[in-house]
DNA sequence: GCCGTTTTCGGCCCGACTGTTTTCAGTCG
């Protein structure tokens, strides 16, 4: 699958265009279709061979046709040449913050610095501090940024994340001063991975809400504190932002800090065409600049006859579009799952017997489960002989006697060995109802 | 470079914080 490499060199060509000044919407084109591509649940080369490149959002003939080349011959030439304009270092200089295309690109024009290391000489020579709109705060924060770079971390599993942005909620949420709080940013939007911690407040004081957000003791760096916007980092090294309105700008302040970008960028310019100007303190009508609505955040959809666009399809992967044309899809929720096909029990490495599994399974809401403990190759794990299992299949089929409106179904997660056969013979897997072949062993083989 | 129920050309989101600036550019959300 092609999709991330795809996606790191169209990030590579946004950057050296910054770099080199090119037209800003050329430039957020390349970046938009390097969070598409990273985002694609399926692989590119398939929508290539369906023909359905143009149908993604954010591909136009120019795109099509590079991810055409790359996936046929495994090059991009427009790329490669563009590569050789501009030492990768350079490049690189953009991962500090606070360091834009503008200093980059000064940086070497003017000193020559070509990576990090040379960089961090210059300052501590005190080269930079002279530079056009440089100064001595300058040196300062690029060292600093240099230093957030070596410890900087990938962005963290959602669920890593949340109990650090619970604590911090939970904190703000204490201050009598804190009206509404709300989680925003990829974390609302319940991404796999999150870049950072987003949280909204509302408030009418909103320096109090700040002074405690920056003398939080997770913080360890305080990045920038305004009375609306401020950001730290903290001591595990998570970037957190947090924003504070009005209430009365509640609504319109989480549809915009709930993001994603590109989602607000096209719901903006739908805006527009429609005479009205969203930002994040309302909506507002173009022509007399009143007020028209902001402070539930459905009203920012309404106001546009848009139905409410639940945060998680919030990815301008062509959900307006569907808004639009009231066909966006149905999420599944916690209350329509009605059972689980993979449980293991006491009987292989599970904690718990069968029936407090399936007791607890009833207790939220479902209809049956599946038990599929591990088979008897998996030793360490338990793993169940032709005999357990089959006495497996006599418990279930008394304790489906004793229980009502629940079914468990009998299975197994048969292990798939290194020459490739199962664990059991298909004559006992057909006398199961769910079977999952599963490998555990054997992962480096050869490919053949 | 993308896109179109006004457009196939000419638009393209909008604002906060910082530092160096003498009025705003750069960077970021
Ligand atoms: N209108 C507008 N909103 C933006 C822009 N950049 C960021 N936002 C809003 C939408 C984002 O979801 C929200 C938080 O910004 P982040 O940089 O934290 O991005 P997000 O949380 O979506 O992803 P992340 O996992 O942090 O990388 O702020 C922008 O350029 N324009
Ligand atoms: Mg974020
Ligand atoms: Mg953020």
């Amino acid at each position: 699958m092609k999709n991330l490499e795809l996606s790191r060199m169209f990030d590579q060509i946004a950057r050296i265009l910054k770099i080199k000044g090119e037209n800003p919407f050329k430039i957020r084109a390349y970046e938009k279709i390097a969070l598409v591509l990273e985002n694609l649940p399926i692989d590119i080369e398939i929508i290539y061979q369906q023909g359905g490149l143009n149908n993604i959002p954010g591909v136009g003939s120019a795109i099509a046709q590079k991810i055409e080349e790359f996936l046929t011959t495994g090059k991009l030439e427009y790329y490669e040449k563009l590569k050789e304009t501009i030492p990768s270092g350079v490049i690189e200089l953009l991962d500090i913050s606070e360091v834009g295309p503008k200093t980059a690109k000064l940086l070497y024009e003017e000193l020559g610095v070509d990576n990090m290391e040379k960089l961090e000489k210059a300052v501590r020579q005190h080269q930079i501090k002279d530079l056009p709109g440089m100064g001595e705060k300058s040196e300062t924060n690029i060292l600093r940024g240099i230093e957030l770079y070596k410890r900087r971390k990938e962005r963290v599993l959602l669920g890593t994340a949340l109990p650090l942005a619970e604590e911090i909620v939970e904190s703000l949420h204490q201050l009598k001063e804190t009206d509404k709080i709300s989680f925003a940013g990829s974390l609302r939007r319940k991404k796999e991975t999150i870049g950072d911690i987003d949280i909204l407040v509302t408030s009418q004081k909103p320096e109090k809400i700040m002074k405690t957000f920056t003398s939080l003791p997770q913080v360890r760096e305080i990045l920038a504190e305004g009375p609306t916007k401020s950001s730290v980092i903290t001591k595990d090294d998570i970037h957190v932002d947090v924003r504070v309105v009005e209430p009365i700008s509640f609504g319109a302040a989480l549809q915009y800090f709930t993001g994603s970008k590109a989602h607000n960028i096209k719901l903006r310019e739908l805006a527009i065409k429609r005479g009205l100007k969203i930002n994040e303190y309302g909506v507002f009508d173009s022509k007399t600049e009143q007020r028209v609505t902001g402070e539930e955040e459905e009203e920012v959809y309404t106001i546009l006859d848009l139905p409410f666009i639940p945060p998680e399809l919030r990815e301008d992967r062509g959900e307006i579009e569907a808004a639009l044309e009231n066909k966006l899809p149905r999420l599944v929720e916690y209350l329509q799952i009605k059972g689980d096909l993979h449980c293991h029990s006491q009987w292989s490495d599970g904690i718990h017997t069968i029936k407090q599994m399936a007791e607890a399974a009833k207790q939220k809401g479902y209809k049956y489960i599946a038990i599929t403990d591990h088979s008897q190759s998996l030793k360490f794990a338990g793993g169940l002989t032709e005999e357990r299992l089959q006495e497996q299949i006599e418990e279930i089929r008394k304790l489906n006697r004793e229980l009502d409106d629940f079914t468990v179904l009998t299975g197994i997660e048969v292990d798939i060995k290194t020459d490739g056969s199962l664990d059991f013979s298909d004559e006992i897997l057909s006398k199961l109802d769910v079977v999952i072949a599963a490998i555990h062993s054997g992962f480096k083989q050869e490919s053949k």
